[in-house]
DNA sequence: CTGAAAGCGCTTACAG
DNA sequence: CTGAAAGCGCTTACAG
C-alpha cells in the first residue's frame, strides 16, 4: 500500500486517513541531498511532521514522547545520519562535551595510557579530551586552569597525580561548579570525586617480597615529597616490612624526584654507604633504572650485589638489564574507570563503585633475589 | 571632573555634552556582579553604548572601526574580562576552535613530546587541543576520524607519522574541506601542507658515524615498511655510508617494528651471523635498546663487539647502558611548527616557512666506537 | 503526549 | 564607520 503511494513520481502522498511513511520520506531526504550534507534538527522534525521540540526529546531520551513516535523519529535520524551538534547543544545547555585531562605527571607512558584509558571510557558518549598541562609551581597555575575549564565550559575534568592531590585546584572546581574526578594513590575525599589506586597494597608487596627473600638492610629512594603516591608506596613498604618484623633504617632513605637521573644520584649515594643495603625499593621504575645505573658505575650488578624493586611497570622495567621486579599500577583502566565515573556524576546517578577493584600486583624479574651476605 | 560625576550615588551621569566614561561604567560593572559574572558581547556593548555588532568587529579586528571606538571597547574589555564564547563563535562561525591530532605512533613519549609541542604552538591563539589515536588496518579508520572531525567542526587536524602517510585520510580531509597539517620525515606534498623533519639527513649521520669509526661489516634495523621515517633514515644511512665508500650488505638487514622485543629479536639473528657485523644502526631507539639486550644475552657488549647506534634521542637512549649514540630528532619543536603551521594557514597567510629548519643531529655517546676486528 | 516562541552568545548580509 | 534583524542548531519554560 505504501510502496504504491510511494510510486507516484516518487513522492509520498497524505490524505485524511493514510499517514506518510517516514521512512521512506528518509530516504528520498537522504537521495536528494547526497551523502555529505549534514542533517540538523529541523530536518528531521520536517521529514517526521513534527516540531523539533519533540526531535529534541528524543534526542535527550524524555519519557514524554508516544512510543510510536520515537520510533519513528529514530528510524529517520539513522536514515539521514543526524547526529546533534555539541556546539549548538552545548551552548543551549551551557556547557560543552569536552572532558578535560589536566596532568602534571612528567612520565609520558603515564600520560599516554592515562589519556588511552579515558578515552576507551568516553568511547561512543560523544565526549572528546582535550589535554591540559599544568605547572602547580606557575603564579599562573590556578588562574590557567580556571580560563580553560571556564572559557571551553568543560563538560568536567580529570585530575591526575601529583595536581590530583592539590586542594587548591579542587576548591576552585568547586567553586566554579565544574564536575572532576580526581585519580590518586590514595582517598583524598568522598568517594564521589575519587578513582584510588591504593599505591599503598602495591608498596607493601614489595616490602613482603624483599623480606621474603631475607634482606635485612633495606632502603628506599621516595619521590618528592609533593607526590602523595611517594608517601603511600612507602607506607606499605613498612608495612610489608613490619610483617616480617623489619623495620626501614632512616640512614637507607633517600629523596628522589621520580627520575632517572634522581635514582641514579640517590642510589649512587646509597651505594657508599658501608655496610650498604643488600635490597633498595625505588619508588618507580624509572628511579629503579637509575639505580641499576648507579650499581653499574659502581662495578655491582643486581641482584648478586642489590636488588632492586621499582613500582609502575612500564616498558623501562623490561627495557634494562636485569629487567625490574615491580608492582604493577594498571594505569589505562585507572584512567577509563575515571571517565566513566565523570560520566555518571553528571548524569546524578550514583556510581557503583567497587570498592578495592584497582589493586597493584608485584611482578617479579631478575633485579631481585636473595641477599648476598 | 568625570572624578566627580561618578561620585554622585557611585553613578555615571550623562548630559548632552559629556559622555559616559566606560571606563568608570565597566568598573562599575565588574563591582556589581562580582568576579565570578561571565560578561557576554551584549554587557560590552551596552556598557560601551555600541551595538553588538560594532564589538564583534573589534573582537574579529576589523578596520572598519573608529580607532577611538576600538580602544574604549577593548579598555572595556580588559576591565569587566570579557572573552568571546568559542562555542557560540563556532556555532555562527561553523566551525570550532579546537585542533585534532591524529597519531597512532606507539611510542609514548613522542606522543607527549609532539602534544607538548602543538601546546606551545597554540599557546594564547584560544584553541585547545584534542587528541584522536587511531588504528590505520582498523575497518572504521576512515569513517571514526571523519566523524571526528565533523562532529566537533574541527578548526584543523594535526597529522602525526605514520598516520600523516595515509593518503587516504589525507584525501577524505581534503573532500570535507578540514585545514590539515602533515608531520612527516620526508615532504609527502606541497609545503603548505607539511612539516618535514628530514630524517634522511640523520640517517646520513648516523652513517658518516659509524663509517668514519672504521666499520665495514655494517648492519641495520629497520621499522616496519609501512613507516616512510624508517626508509628515510635507512636511505640517509646508505648515503653517508656512500660517502666512505662503504655499502650496506642485504644480509645485515633485519625489519623489525619500532619496538623494543623486535629490536631484541632482529639483533639477536644479527649476532648469530659469522661474522657478525661489527656496527648496527637500529632505525630507533627502542629497537636499539632491545639490540644492546640481545648483546647481554649473547654474552657480548657494546661498543667493543659491537657498535650500536640508534634514533630519536628518547629518554631510553641513557637509561641504558651503555648510553646510545643516537640521532636527535626535534619533536617538540615539529609540534610546535605544526600548530603555528596551522594557525596560519587559516588566516590565508602564506607561511613563511623557512625550509630545512629541522635539521636532526647526531649526539655521541658510549654505545658506538671503533671496531674490534 | 506535543508545539510555538524565546533564548544560548555569537556573526553575517544588508542598509545607511 | 555603525546598527537592526536574522540566523547558526540546539534547549527550555510555558501552554495546551
Amino acid at each position: 500500500m505504501l510502496a504504491k503511494l510511494l510510486c507516484r513520481e516518487g513522492q509520498t502522498v497524505s490524505t485524511e486517513d493514510e499517514a506518510i511513511d517516514p521512512v521512506a520520506a528518509a530516504e528520498a531526504w537522504r537521495q536528494r541531498y547526497g551523502p555529505s550534507k549534514k542533517p540538523t534538527i529541523n530536518d528531521v522534525a520536517r521529514i517526521a511532521g513534527v516540531s523539533k521540540r519533540t526531535v529534541s526529546r528524543v534526542i535527550n531520551k524524555s519519557p514524554l514522547v508516544k512510543d510510536k513516535t520515537r520510533s519513528e523519529i529514530g528510524k529517520i535520524i539513522d536514515i539521514i545520519g543526524f547526529s546533534p551538534d555539541p556546539q549548538a547543544r552545548g551552548l543551549a545547555f551551557r556547557h560543552s562535551y569536552l572532558i578535560g585531562m589536566i596532568y602534571d605527571n612528567p612520565n609520558p607512558q603515564y600520560v599516554v595510557n592515562m589519556q588511552q584509558g579515558i578515552l576507551n571510557g568516553l568511547k561512543n558518549s560523544g565526549h572528546e579530551l582535550v589535554v591540559h598541562p599544568c605547572n602547580r609551581d606557575s603564579d599562573s597555575f590556578l588562574q590557567d586552569a580556571r580560563q580553560f575549564v571556564e572559557r571551553q565550559k568543560l563538560f568536567g575534568v580529570i585530575l591526575t597525580p601529583s595536581v590530583s592531590e592539590d586542594e587548591r585546584i579542587v576548591a576552585m572546581l568547586r567553586e566554579i561548579g565544574c564536575a572532576y574526578i580526581r585519580i590518586a594513590s590514595v582517598a583524598l575525599e568522598n568517594n564521589a570525586n575519587m578513582i584510588v589506586s591504593n599505591d599503598r597494597l602495591g608498596g607493601r608487596e614489595a616490602g613482603r617480597h624483599l623480606a621474603k627473600l631475607g634482606h635485612k638492610r633495606i632502603g628506599f629512594i621516595s619521590g618528592k615529597p609533593s607526590f602523595r603516591s611517594s608517601h603511600e608506596r612507602r607506607l606499605g613498604f613498612e608495612e610489608g616490612l613490619a610483617e616480617h618484623g623489619l623495620e626501614l633504617d632512616p640512614k637507607f632513605v633517600r629523596e628522589g624526584a621520580y627520575t632517572f637521573q634522581s635514582g641514579l644520584d640517590r642510589g649512587s649515594e646509597l651505594l657508599q654507604l658501608d655496610p650498604r643495603p643488600t635490597a633498595i625499593f625505588a619508588a618507580n621504575d624509572e628511579m629503579a633504572a637509575g639505580l641499576l645505573q648507579a650499581l653499574r658505575v659502581a662495578g655491582l650488578t643486581a641482584p648478586d650485589a642489590l636488588s632492586v624493586v621499582g613500582f609502575d611497570d612500564f616498558q623501562i622495567a623490561i627495557s634494562v638489564w636485569p629487567r625490574i621486579t615491580t608492582v604493577h599500577s594498571p594505569v589505562t583502566r585507572l584512567g577509563e574507570l575515571a571517565a566513566e565515573k565523570l560520566l555518571l556524576l553528571k548524569e546524578q546517578e550514583t556510581p557503583d563503585t567497587k570498592e578495592g577493584e584497582n589493586v597493584p600486583w608485584l611482578v617479579e624479574r631478575e633485579s631481585s633475589g636473595p641477599p648476598a651476605n
